[in-house]
DNA sequence: TTAATTAATCGTAATATTGCAATTAAATAA
DNA sequence: TTATTTAATTGCAATATTACGATTAATTAA
């Protein structure tokens, strides 16, 4: 155990948890908000910003950039990383949607 | 390690990651699905509903509600869970808050 | 009282996540 | 060429998460 069982579950629910996921860390939600109020997006500028090791953040970027959220350009012996933001548009539907669900019926309790 | 350096980042990060944390399950969006869309919300019908076992239902309710997004009242032997609203539109606000971010700067790679 | 029902908790195993030092890889500068 | 700079990767330790069987606790039914 210790994994999650995402083959019973729709594709929908698992997408919603991945997005989730993703934005489950302050670290990654950190850096998100960093690259959405610069455009200088370098990984050095977060380590300092952040305050985690070089390797760790490198690690969260790599987490970020698997479902695309994020993406990257070698520039020099930099990496220049930005929001992507056809793919973020389509997490916040995709979360909006979940979030937004009416409550038909008045809470039972 | 294994555990996330909270302290080094902001209440409003900490919060975001915290929901969305709580999101990043598939079934515990399945069962936040399932109570919005029905009245009767006993954790027997949940462990029908999911298909996992009830430990591992009830523990991923006792999650959802340490954050306080459902409620569960004793009804006789079992017990009745339903969406906290008034939670649940808080959390909807601050994820919103973060999701709709604008991109002022256009994506730089 | 004694069953029966329902959900929480305990204990445990397997896997995932977080974090960092050290190393590697790749590009630029000297 | 040899530094230097920057970020990815490797390897590891500590902790967290997921899942479930077994047990417990609490209520209702007989």
């Amino acid at each position: 155990m210790g994994t999650a069982k995402t083959e019973i579950f729709s594709d929908q629910h698992n997408q919603i948890a991945r997005f989730s996921k993703a934005l489950g860390h302050p670290a990654r939600v950190a850096i998100l908000e960093y690259l959405f109020k610069t455009n200088s997006c370098i990984c050095g500028d977060l380590v300092l910003e952040i305050g985690l090791a070089q390797a760790t953040i490198s690690q969260h970027l790599k987490e970020l950039k698997s479902l695309d959220l994020i993406q990257g350009t070698v520039e020099g012996t930099s990496v220049c990383y930005c929001i992507h933001a056809e793919n973020w548009a389509k997490m916040k539907q995709t979360l909006s949607e979940f979030l937004n669900q009416d409550l038909t019926h008045q809470n039972c309790c």
